[in-house]
DNA sequence: TAGATTGTTAATCGATTAACAATC
DNA sequence: TAGATTGTTAATCGATTAACAATC
């Protein structure tokens, strides 16, 4: 309800969650916009003008409450409750997300593993079995399944986008390097996790320091 | 050298990259910007405007040479040549990077894997052993090494980051729950890939989308 | 109260889109 | 040549930063 937020904030949000759980383990109360734009390299302009789209959680004169802060972020991004996924592709990459299991302290739970070769169905990682892919459908119908991930190749992943959506997914983890925004309807929202992608940046980056600071390569041959 | 280039360029340019691969695949010789526009869901002229940063590319009255378009964006990434990478951090994700090498037809390369555990190392992942952190300083000074992969638990990540700027890494692909911009010096290149991040926003996405289409959700118990 | 710091409006900056003359 | 489509300038849009009155 109410106005749409900006993508640009949204992909913030986890980053103050993030650091505002650093500085509450550090036992850390309160936090102005000022010291925590100081440490997350950020202006404070935007940290307040960031948390103002969802509502004044701080008080004049004292700054934010780190907890309290955390907990309405928490809130926001969908974290103050279990969040049952699936995986569907238990190559490598599939059992290392397998094995982030419950890690957010249970926002996010894996309750199912699938693929679809024969020779690891049965296997288990984090003490859910891999089963095959034939049994998604009726898995879905039977268990509440919030997310999928899905790290298939990706010739299968787009039909297995499908399956997900017919059976009632709403959300996918998408790291097969393929869009599917195509495929899936306007209610399923879908991530993106290109890693190839995220690696050419970095080249990219590599490439246009050294042009700059010059060859740096060569000094560690010292 | 020259103008920089805006970062929103540069995420943009892997994606090109990807659907202009997909076009060669299919044979496909020749594209329009507003052909592109079209598959890619982006407009015609963000594509002209994106690519105009580094050269005039295109034809008037014929559009863009696919292949060559191509070859160039490789070019501007550092596709045109192979990146040797180092995977430091053997668990699942480590491993399943490692699983990658060798994608994107040769233009990366991992040629070391490394991990603290004592457990796994001697074991091979795709041919490569696993090796000890504490040859890390001396493999670097051996082999021409230009990316390292971070997959380590963030209470080593920084401590790790240190050792392979002083040894010479001038690129960290970041696969730790930590920043490491206040660690390493600016002409080190940092790519951050936070999948608890990505995690959290597709939650987000999830929950607002629910809200908007209602609680599609149930219809799954049909 | 005085000082600190937010919430919010206004100003600036940058990125995207539209338009069209140049040109293949 | 006429038609198509680029390269590029100008207009628009959105996001970030600055400023400050409100207020704890």
């Amino acid at each position: 309800m109410g106005k749409d937020i900006s993508k640009a904030v949204i992909k913030r949000l986890p980053r103050y969650y993030r650091y505002l759980g650093v500085l509450e383990e550090a036992g850390v109360e309160r936090i102005s916009s000022g010291e925590l734009s100081r440490q997350m390299q950020v202006t404070a302009s935007q940290i307040r003008q960031d948390l103002n789209n969802f509502g004044g959680f701080g008080q004049q004169g004292y700054g934010y409450n780190v907890h309290h802060l955390r907990q309405e972020i928490a809130m926001i991004l969908g974290l103050d409750h279990t969040n049952n996924m699936i995986v569907v592709g238990a190559g490598h990459l599939g059992q290392a997300l397998a094995n982030y299991a419950n890690f957010e302290r249970n926002s996010f739970h894996v309750i199912g593993i699938f693929d679809v070769n024969p020779d690891i169905i049965g296997r288990k990682v984090r003490g859910v079995e891999i089963m095959s892919v034939d049994e998604l459908p009726d898995f879905l119908h039977h268990h509440d399944v919030e997310i999928a991930a899905l790290t298939l190749p990706k010739e299968n992943a787009r039909e297995m986008a499908e399956v997900l959506v017919k059976n009632g997914i709403h959300a996918i983890w998408n790291f097969a390097h393929t869009d599917l925004n195509l495929i899936v309807p306007d209610d399923v929202a879908v991530q993106n996790v290109h890693l190839s992608e995220s690696l050419m940046r970095l080249s990219y980056s590599l490439k246009s320091r050294q042009e700059k600071y010059g060859g740096a390569v060569q000094d560690k041959e010292a």
